[in-house]
DNA sequence: AGCACGCCGACT
DNA sequence: GTCGGCGTGCTC
């Protein structure tokens, strides 16, 4: 049959659809074409042989043939099309974000780069005296990047070159990230470790949420669960939030399985991701451990799927198609009858709720190994004054540690920070009336907004609840911190990780090497609370514990709930026994008091309720929808022109949010409580909706409300 | 998406 | 008279 449907290589929903070609000889689904376009040559990927159409005339023929064999096969077809239709997604969008770079539709082969590097060559030609010293002091040091060499020679690279001294070797390139060499060490499991191995090994269910407190032997039970069915001939997926962030736990799974692992991650080249890429294919590795793209690996018998930190949100994508890693993993786990193991120490809401109802598997360590949960202390800042920042209780607590030689982790809470308003007097926060929600205050028009229904209030500067003038001055960096620490303690040495000091590549991992090396004080946002195990550890500090729980978003209780709970996690991983301070204004809070007893089960409880009040998720399923455009009336307009036209759902907005690309931007909010009802009203819109000319993005089942 | 076509204003 | 601005339509 000379007549195929292809799908073409603009990702533009308008042309989600395949377009019919003519070729002579057989092609299979998955290989890629070159076709006449539109007066253009594009990249196509072959759907499947068709019946000659109706029209013929209009029938092009296939231009050439890129592939000897499929790109993808049909496993991954099928997870194109589920993430297409979830995501309100072209299926151009989702085989692009599937391939690695070198494979995309527009690519022909994998390009591979080189770079170049010095070795040292064999001379005894004469040096001038500094160039002698340079050389002695940086010969020992080759090979090394030619780059590398360059700046720590300063200008003698090029008469050691000429001279003999150097030689230049083209190497490929490789990935920027160095992960530490590990001995491998296996543990004794516990009662409580094995117990969880034998219930996952024995149940008839497929997928697992492992709840686990920081600390509780997690890994071990990976690494125990991965064994097995790398025993039964089956491929692993052992799938992480951030590779820089949990170095120690890669370092440990790659010194147990050696050479049958692969490592997936965004920072790494083109050329290496490929190179991974056709290991798993051709089944030269076993095991991948990997990020988020890392789900969509070519596996071929694939036995078991590990996610760790299952709650944490770069496993959700921010650009088309906005997936969810989690969605697809129960998706391929179904496909390969393979167990799926979700695992936090604070899981998501909708995970646990799973969970509950008993769709998931409930599987539990509630101990931390030979160690005791650390002590919390809140501390009620009502009662003591900070001064810039500390109280007095906190500032004893870091010169004890000081003194005794022990590491101090401060975190300052910035996550989600939106500036609301908060009366000194009566702590009250002012929240919208129609909403309830903290409203946020803006200070270019000194206005104050909900970000739920979009009304702008005047701020008169007088708190609605008792009249006093005087509010709190949320905003401090950690820059400030810093400083104020170092003058208080002048000897200690200080770290400080932020999104500023952890712009380069590598910064984050080179601080924290630096910090369990030679340092006193970790002071950081957020990112300090995730995965850190430094036994040395014994005091952690939260600053400003509260600023999330204002927060407008639905999501910031949990947000709060995770942070504070990660962060208590990073104090006592060792014999040391641990403390966590935590600074707030409000420790009946329940989500302080379930942090203060390291009961998540109480949180959620309590949180559920919240959220079947106000219709959130997991009761309703949730979508958003963005309309950009140069003007904002315009937006606007067709914003409401589409809430028209969404029928049976709940529609809130438009609201206006904050600009992108120079571009004003209006939301519309949709909720439904069924999934793929949601999923029809939204294909509906894209396919009837004429948006003339005004950009619509929309983001199904979003994280962060705030873009 | 991205290109051609078309219909208007300001220049050699 | 033409060059080029970007609105509209179409793509097997």
């Amino acid at each position: 049959m000379p007549f195929y449907n292809v799908w073409i290589e603009h990702v533009a929903l308008d042309l989600n659809q395949t377009f019919t070609y003519r070729h002579d000889a057989a092609l299979e689904r998955g290989m890629r074409v070159k076709v006449p376009f539109n007066h253009r040559e594009l990249v196509a990927i072959v759907m499947e042989a068709c019946e000659q159409p109706d029209d013929p005339s209009r029938i092009k023929d296939v231009i050439e043939v890129l592939d000897e064999q499929p790109l993808l096969n049909e496993e991954l077809f099928g997870l194109a099309a589920y993430m297409a239709d979830t995501y309100v997604s072209s299926m151009m969008s989702c085989f692009k974000a599937m391939l690695p770079p070198a494979l995309r539709p527009a690519t022909r082969r994998a390009s591979v780069v080189y770079e170049d590097w010095f070795v040292a060559g064999d001379s005894t030609q004469p040096l001038t005296k500094k160039g002698q010293e340079t050389w002695e002091r940086l010969k020992d040091a080759l090979p090394m990047k030619a780059s590398a060499f360059r700046k720590l020679a300063k200008s003698h690279a090029r008469s050691f070159l000429e001279r003999g001294y150097l030689r230049v070797e083209k190497r490929r390139k490789e990935s920027a990230l160095d992960l530490p060499e590990k001995e491998d060490q296996t543990f004794a499991l516990t009662d409580e470790q094995r117990d969880a191995i034998a219930q996952i090994s024995a149940s008839s269910h497929d997928v697992f949420l492992l709840h686990g407190v920081t600390g509780s032997g997690k890994t071990e039970v990976f690494l125990r669960l991965a064994e097995q069915a790398l025993s039964e001939n089956r491929q692993v997926l052992f799938l992480v939030p951030e590779i820089g962030l949990t170095p120690m736990m890669i370092a440990r799974v790659r010194s147990r399985f050696r050479q049958n692992i692969a490592i997936y991650h965004s920072q790494m080249s083109a050329s290496e991701k490929y190179d991974q890429y056709e290991k798993v294919r051709t089944g030269e590795v076993q095991i991948v451990v990997g990020t988020r793209s890392a789900c969509f690996m070519p596996f071929s018998n694939l036995g078991l799927i590990l996610m760790d930190e299952e709650h944490d949100t770069s496993y959700k994508q921010d650009m088309m198609p906005k997936y969810h890693t989690r969605d697809l993993v129960l998706w391929r786990g179904a496909y390969h009858h393979c167990k799926v193991v979700l695992a936090s120490a604070t899981p998501s809401l909708e995970s646990y709720a799973r969970a509950y109802r008993g769709v998931f598997e409930l599987v539990e360590l509630k101990q931390r190994i030979a160690r005791t949960m650390p002590a919390i202390r809140m501390i009620d800042l009502r009662q003591e004054p900070v001064v810039q920042g500390f109280s007095q209780s906190l500032l004893d607590a870091i010169a004890r540690r000081l003194e005794k030689k022990e590491q101090v982790i401060l975190l300052l809470n910035r996550r989600g920070y939106l500036p609301v308003v908060k009366c000194q007097a009566c702590n009250e926060v002012i929240t919208c009336p129609d909403c309830g929600i903290a409203l946020s205050y803006h200070r270019s028009n000194d206005s104050l907004m909900c970000h739920c229904c979009g009304t702008v209030y005047a701020f008169d500067h007088t708190c609605p609840h008792c009249g006093s003038k005087h509010f709190f001055n949320h905003g401090m960096g950690t820059e400030k911190l810093e400083q104020r620490i170092q003058s208080l303690f002048p000897q200690a040495r200080i770290v400080r990780m932020d999104a500023d000091s952890t712009r380069k590549k590598n910064a984050h991992a080179r601080l924290l090497e630096q910090f369990e090396n030679e340092g006193d004080i970790l002071i950081g946002t957020q990112m300090v609370a995730k995965g850190l195990d430094f036994p040395n550890v014994t005091l952690v500090g939260i600053l400003q514990a509260d600023a999330g729980l204002v927060r407008s978003d639905y999501r910031a209780s949990e947000i709060a709930y995770e942070m504070l709970e990660q962060a208590s996690g990073r104090a006592g991983r060792a014999e040391k026994e641990g403390e966590v301070l935590i600074q707030t204004f409000d420790q009946d809070h329940y989500v302080m008091k379930s942090v203060q007893n390291h009961d998540y089960k109480s949180f959620f409880v309590r949180e559920m309720q919240y959220r079947h009040l106000g219709s959130y998720p997991p009761y309703v399923y949730m979508a958003t929808i963005v309309f950009s455009h140069d003007d904002l009336e315009k937006a606007e307009r067709v914003a409401r022109q589409a809430k028209e036209r969404l029928d049976g759902v709940r529609v809130l907005g438009p609201i206006e949010i904050s600009m992108r690309m120079k571009k004003k931007r209006v939301r519309l909010l949709v909720k439904d409580k069924s999934q793929p009802h949601l999923e029809t009203v939204m294909w509906d819109l894209v396919h009837h909706f004429d948006r003339s000319n005004v950009k619509m993005e929309i983001n199904m089942h979003p994280l962060m409300l705030e873009e």
